[in-house]
DNA sequence: ATGAAAGCGCTAACAG
DNA sequence: CTGTTAGCGCTTTCAT
């Protein structure tokens, strides 16, 4: 089918002719093998580099190497947050010579067993999932068949899956918190997709503030989302059409918080001084909106470089042992909020303040 | 090396076994050949799903078939602009039930070609190369290996090799008539890497539409950069310090576009009262600053998509023909610019209006 | 220490 | 139409 000569490529057995070795001896120097002669090491090495020798990767895979590369589920690219991740298990994989494999699930739920059964038959020596949606449907096989995975940004409801996390529930209680303290009492909450345990988490923490400072509940002020700005910009219009509406209004994601920008623009409410407003994130456009945006920020870049650490050690060195990692989060306090009828709350200056 | 245990996966010849019928014919069913009795098909179809077989794409592309991996080279991820083409990509590439390779080569030109010489050992059944650095170190070995390829925004300065373009000349020309038209003279450029064609086309079309307005070309105006942020905000920070500054700026990304935004910004200068500023890409986030960002829009998505439909064209049916498809740019008038000492030049409403 | 040889799972002739 | 077989390039025993 492919057209291409591959004939034209040099194999060991090539090396292994010019060098005067079997290419066994070729196979031993590659893979690194203590017990070979310094002279014979030399001049297969020195072959390599004349005929530019360059190894095969699904043959050394099939034959019982490893692949080298790394499986990576997402649900889809181009998005602030995925992009994040994606650059901090790039940066380790490369540190590592790891190659990556990148798979888009779209958001299928079904899409991703598929992919799981793909990867994991000797394409890949292990695989990171970042926000599965679907889990329980491979992730009991992969244990079983012992093949190294580490799951990213859900919380899971096993005890035997490696896990990467950021604390959602602290992030979200905390944001309230401080617009409580900033004297709002109708706080709208732009949720995210119920199916992800971060979504849960984050309402969980908007609601347990509420309650700590005996403020009620009310149903009215939660809208489901998906993360996404269309959905939010539409949930944050119904919120803004409340007769008592909202004074401030917690995204579940900066890109959500985007879409309530849109929706308090076009209600004509300014921010912040007619409603503040947090994300949830701190993706890099977080800081170019305008007011910058308020947000609880998750280390996203490192959460994905120890994600990808710990599933390399686990190839390398298999522990058996189940390490989840928690990350802190952190309210990054821009410009997007301000006291209930107050001044400006944020501290900084320059870009914000001056734009003002 | 790998510890898990290949051999509880099921080959070909379980399913075989299982369907009474040799292996090869399995191969055959798994390829669609046409001469294969309904009977026998059925039978190994039965066995495949009963036995719950998943084909192992090493072994299928060792043996000479496909492997159905498409290799991506890029700069770097995470950044808006190579997300949106990623975007297409991976659309069309999941369309045709192609895998994707994903190779960052952090802006090291020499990663560039080891990246290459290991995908085409194989791994992959073509190449995708966008913004290539160094591409006349190995693209003159792909071309001549007959290895498919489309290099996506680096006008070639070959003639054999496929290309994905935008007219980037052409774009930075009528942003910058736009400018002049507004009634600015002195204009600012934030230039890219020097390296990328695309950078050098955008200056020549900022030069050349100076000259066609009769306005002298000044160097003091004209700042080196590398589309990154930091490095804009650099920029525009001197050449806002210059005595006579300028009164717009163009950038020759939207992230560089930001950069200036922040040195407007930390300058005391006004977004578009005191500066204009226009941008180049239209990536998401362009419509999400404050003031919204004017920009030259490229068909990033469709760019990707394109380049991707040109190489497995080329891959399942070799012409041979070298194509090169340049896409129109388009001028997107937001609320970043407006007549020098007159009214804001946006005709739109909402978002961008009300919050002025 | 190193050569010989047996596959890894699959495709692609080659027979029949 | 279908079974047999020879590799693809490499790792890994098994001898030596």
């Amino acid at each position: 089918m492919s057209s291409r000569d591959r004939r034209q490529d040099v194999t060991i057995k090539d090396v292994a002719q010019a060098a005067g070795v079997s290419y066994a001896t070729v196979s031993r120097v590659i893979n690194n093998y203590k017990h070979v002669t310094p002279d014979k090491r030399e001049r297969v090495v020195n072959a390599m580099i004349r005929l530019g020798y360059v190894v095969n990767q699904q043959a050394r895979s099939l034959a019982g190497g490893h692949s080298g590369v790394i499986g990576l589920l997402v649900p889809d690219v181009g998005n602030g947050y995925i992009g994040e991740v994606i650059r901090g298990i790039d940066a380790e994989l490369a540190a590592n010579q790891y190659d990556l494999m990148l798979y888009t699930t779209h958001r299928h739920p079904s899409k991703e067993s598929m992919y799981v059964a793909t990867l994991t038959r000797g394409m890949t020596d292990g695989l990171l999932l970042l926000l599965p949606l679907n889990p329980s449907a491979y992730l009991d096989a992969l244990h079983q068949k012992q093949f190294p995975y580490v799951v990213i940004d859900h919380q899971g409801f096993d005890d035997f899956s490696p896990t990467i996390i950021a604390r959602n529930f602290v992030g979200a209680y905390n944001a309230i918190r401080y617009l409580i303290d900033l004297g709002h009492r109708r706080i709208g909450f732009v949720a995210g997709t119920p199916e992800l345990a971060s979504a849960i988490e984050r309402l969980n923490g908007y609601k347990q503030a509420l309650r700590d400072c005996g403020l009620e509940f009310d149903p009215a002020l939660v809208e489901n989302g998906d993360f996404q700005q269309p959905t939010a910009y539409a949930a944050a219009t119904r919120l803004f059409a409340l007769a008592d509406r909202p004074t401030a209004i917690f995204a579940a994601s900066d890109i959500s918080a985007f879409g309530v920008y849109d929706a308090a623009y076009m209600a004509g409410l300014r921010i912040p001084q007619d409603v503040s407003i947090i994300g949830f994130d701190d993706i890099p456009q977080a800081a170019n909106t305008h007011p910058r945006l308020t947000t609880v920020r998750q280390p996203l870049y490192e959460m994905g470089r120890q994600a990808t650490r710990m599933l390399l050690e686990e190839i390398e060195c298999p522990s058996g042992v189940v390490r989840r990692i928690e990350f802190d989060t952190e309210l990054i306090i821009r410009d997007s909020c301000q006291p209930l009828n107050g001044l400006p709350s944020s501290q900084t200056v320059g870009r914000g303040g001056a734009s003002v």
